[in-house]
Order: C-alpha cells, then sequence, then structure tokens
DNA sequence: CAGTGGTCTAGACCACGCC
DNA sequence: GCGTGGTCTAGACCACTGT
C-alpha cells in the first residue's frame, strides 16, 4: 500500500531545495496523480505515515492535502481516509431552449431521482413579491428540490410560483413544467442571470462535495406568452458535473 | 480601534457553550459584518490579538479567519492586516450576442486596461491543432491578457488563432476583434461552454483573489461566416465580479 | 478496539508593509 | 524597527469507521 508511497515521497526529498513545505508536497501528490501513479478511487496513506515519511508535521501535511481536497482532486472520509476523487461524468445544458431538469435528463436517457427540501404554500418574501407581481396578501408556493442523476446529486433547485397559479404544490411528482402545462401556465420565454460562487456548507452537504467548492448559481425567471412572470427559480449546480453551452450571434449580423 | 471588538468577542463568551471553536469565532464575524458592526473596508483586530481577547490559539483564529478570506468576505495583506472586503461592482454579459470584451466594456463607458501576458507566434498544441483545424507545419498564434476595468482585474484571456489568419498578433494593441474586422475575419457565430472552477494559485495572483474562489472558465469557439474556425480562447473570469446573462426560448414555440 | 481524520494548543521563525 | 500575516513544529484529545 504505501512502498509506491516511500519511492514517490523519499526519492523527492522534499526538507531539501526551495519553496514552501506544503505546497511541494501538493505538487507531488498531485503531480503523482496526474502520471497515473494514483488512480481514481486510490487511497492515500494516513496522514500520520506520510507526516513520517516526508519529515513533515501532520500540521502541514494536513495543509498540502487539505489544498487538494479544497481543489476537488482529493477527498477524505472521517474515521476512514483520504482518496483521489472519482471524476465524475458532466453534463451539458443548452442556453437557449428552454428546458427543465426533468425533461433534460430524460432526454439524456439518465435515472433521474429528486429529494423534496421544501414543497408548500407560503407568505412571501419581499423579493417573491417583486419578480412575481404579487399582491399584498397572494400567497407564493414553493418547491425545492435535490436533483440527483445516476446516483450523483447535480443541482439544488429552488422555485417559486404565485400560488394563484400553482395552488397545489404537494401534487407535484416528477417534472414542475409538466403541472404548469397541464394548467397552462406554461413559460414561453425566461432570463437567466449565471455567477459562479463558493458553495457554502449547507448546499455542499446536500451535494455531497466540500464546502467552498465552485458551484454555479442560475437564477431565472420565466414569462408567461403574456409577459407575465410565472416562475423564479434559483439553483445551484455542482461545477465539477456540469457545463452550460451558449451559441452567440454577431450582433451585426 | 479593538474596543469594538472587545465588546463583540468578550459578551459572546466564545469558549463556552457547544459547537466547534473556530466556527462559533466564524459566525460571530460574519455576524459582526452583516449587522454592520463592521463596515467594509474596516480592519480587524492582529490574530495575535484576536487569540489573546477570545483565549484561543493562534492557529485557531487563522482557521477563522481563513473561511471567511476564502468565501470573500475578508482579505488579508501580508505584513499590513486583516479587513473586511469591498463589494465590488458587478458586471453583466449578454450571451445572446457576440462581442469582445473590449468593445463590452467601451459600451458601458468603463476605463479598459489590459495586461500583456503573451503574445507571438508558437508550434501549436494538439488542442489547438485539432479545434483550429491547423496543418500539421502551421503555426498558431496566442494571444494572453489580463482585464482590467476601472482598475479592478476582471478576467484573463487566452487566444489562439491560426497564423495564416493573425501572422502579426504583436500589432495588436486594443481590441483583438478590431483586428481581425481589419483583415475580414470577424467571427459571425461562436459556441460557449461556461463551467465554475476553484481558482488555481496563479490564475488568483492575477486576478487578486483568494486561491480557490469560485470563477468561471468560459471556453469559446467562434466562426467565420464560410465556417471555418477562427478562435479558440479560453477565458477565466472573477466570480464575484461577473453575471452572465442568457435568454431562452421554449423549444416547442 | 485500533486506526483514521478533525480540532486545538503554545510556541517558533520568516517575509512583508509601514513609519 | 516593529507589527503584521505566513509557515511550521510536536504534541494532545475527540469523533468516526471498520473489523
Amino acid at each position: 500500500m504505501s512502498e509506491k508511497f516511500d519511492a514517490i515521497l523519499s526519492s523527492a526529498n522534499l526538507p531539501q531545495s526551495g519553496g514552501l513545505l506544503y505546497l511541494r508536497l501538493r505538487n507531488l501528490i498531485a503531480q503523482s496523480i496526474d502520471e497515473g501513479f494514483l488512480a481514481p478511487g486510490d487511497g492515500l496513506p494516513s496522514e500520520r505515515d506520510i507526516a513520517q515519511m516526508t519529515g513533515l508535521s501532520r500540521v502541514t501535511v494536513r495543509k498540502a492535502l487539505g489544498q487538494l481536497v479544497s481543489e476537488g482532486v482529493l477527498f477524505q472520509r472521517h474515521g476512514s481516509g483520504t482518496f483521489v476523487t472519482q471524476q465524475v461524468e458532466r453534463f451539458e445544458q443548452s442556453l437557449s431552449t428552454l428546458t427543465s431538469f426533468s425533461e433534460d435528463m430524460a432526454r439524456r436517457d439518465m435515472e433521474l431521482r429528486s429529494q423534496w427540501l421544501d414543497r408548500g404554500i407560503y407568505a412571501p418574501a419581499p423579493e417573491e413579491m417583486v419578480i412575481l407581481g404579487l399582491a399584498g396578501d397572494e400567497k407564493v408556493a414553493r418547491v425545492g428540490r435535490l436533483r440527483i442523476a445516476n446516483g450523483v446529486p447535480l443541482a439544488v433547485e429552488r422555485a417559486a410560483i404565485a400560488a394563484s397559479i400553482l395552488p397545489d404544490p404537494q401534487s407535484i411528482t416528477h417534472s414542475l413544467y409538466a403541472k404548469l402545462n397541464e394548467t397552462g401556465h406554461r413559460p414561453v420565454r425566461a432570463l437567466q442571470r449565471i455567477a459562479a460562487v463558493n458553495l457554502d456548507q449547507k448546499n455542499a452537504a446536500l451535494l455531497g462535495v466540500a464546502p467552498g467548492s465552485a458551484s454555479l448559481r442560475i437564477e431565472r425567471t420565466a414569462y408567461l406568452a403574456s409577459g407575465r412572470v410565472v416562475e423564479f427559480t434559483r439553483s445551484i449546480y455542482r461545477g465539477d458535473a456540469y457545463d452550460f453551452v451558449a451559441e452567440l450571434r454577431d450582433a451585426k449580423s
């Protein structure tokens, strides 16, 4: 198990030559993975063993490992060990056609699961009143889901819809858009705002990745043909699992 | 200076009650900022002072501060101190029209500067040969720039163009697209792939943010009217400074 | 229960900024 | 020169996982 490491680590004479110790160890491990000495799923020696092998303190070893964990190269399981991350399959989503997550995955032949985080009628937050154009006494339906494809959590999706349009959020079984379709409230147009954010602890736990991992926050405002706002959704997509693809055309043509 | 902190920190009796120490300190500071006790630009006491005030070790204080730094709430300057982050102005970019960074900023009346990272003719990498459709002996022009708007570094942009289209990259002064326009090689269509990634150390240093900060990596492949690929650009945009906006339409309409 | 990662301490020295 | 953050050490104890 750790003979492999003895070769990798001792050959490099870490304490010699210039540079910061934790960075040299970090690069050594990263390089070993790049060159295939360490394969995805492989376990590393314990932090204490690495410290002894390299002659570094455990704190310094932890700093090197911690940086690779925050970059998504390694992951650690309390009480179990440190391992090389399995590359997850990346998904693509178009930024020009308007489809829901469920429809998108069905087209790809993925096994999609959802875990309900929230599904009910609430008094609207000020933000929701403004965006959805709610009257003072109107309620809002909130639908929050964790989206899981082939067993991998991909996104946290929280939608808000006027209760007058969706009075019974509990009745949604699969697709929100399918439900809106039934009642003639399917949106025909949407604006999406995309930003990169570091995951907070709560969303990181839901998505099964390290806090601070890069993710895409997408705020979508969807409109009916009449121009009325029908849906406002704020989603968090795992950065390591999702690509968004857009086609641009020359403004002058 | 630190009387304010004495009140904040001592009133909370950190070492008492449950929970992890570094998280309690982290939350205490975050809360102080949320509630306005600490304003953007304000300095915090030194790590050693905070340690003494709270009765924690400096390592633990650093762990609490480090988490807030990685979230972009605080920033630290070596030899100077720890400060509350100034909110940077966010920029929006459309994902439906094809414009270059220079043109985009000029429209906004921003003072744009570029710092050259790279500008020359090279032997192409395999990836470049495939994407740009280069012959075996054809060279590639690389144009790498750090984009700075109103003094704030916003993006790292690295473009690759066939040398037969852009034989003299040194002659570019401002806009790459303006240059391509001159020689009749302006792209009319582009595909963009957008992903969220954690910044590595090098790009983080260029953009002036903490390593690990969330950023948007955008790979753009641009096409001439003839269908030939004219440009492949890989850019890194600061996540805290950029929103991308897309308009979606129903596939069925 | 043995081994793992997670937290925490009390020190030390270095590198940088500012006066 | 003095104070700041940045690195590093040698230990300790806790919490979780596996057998």
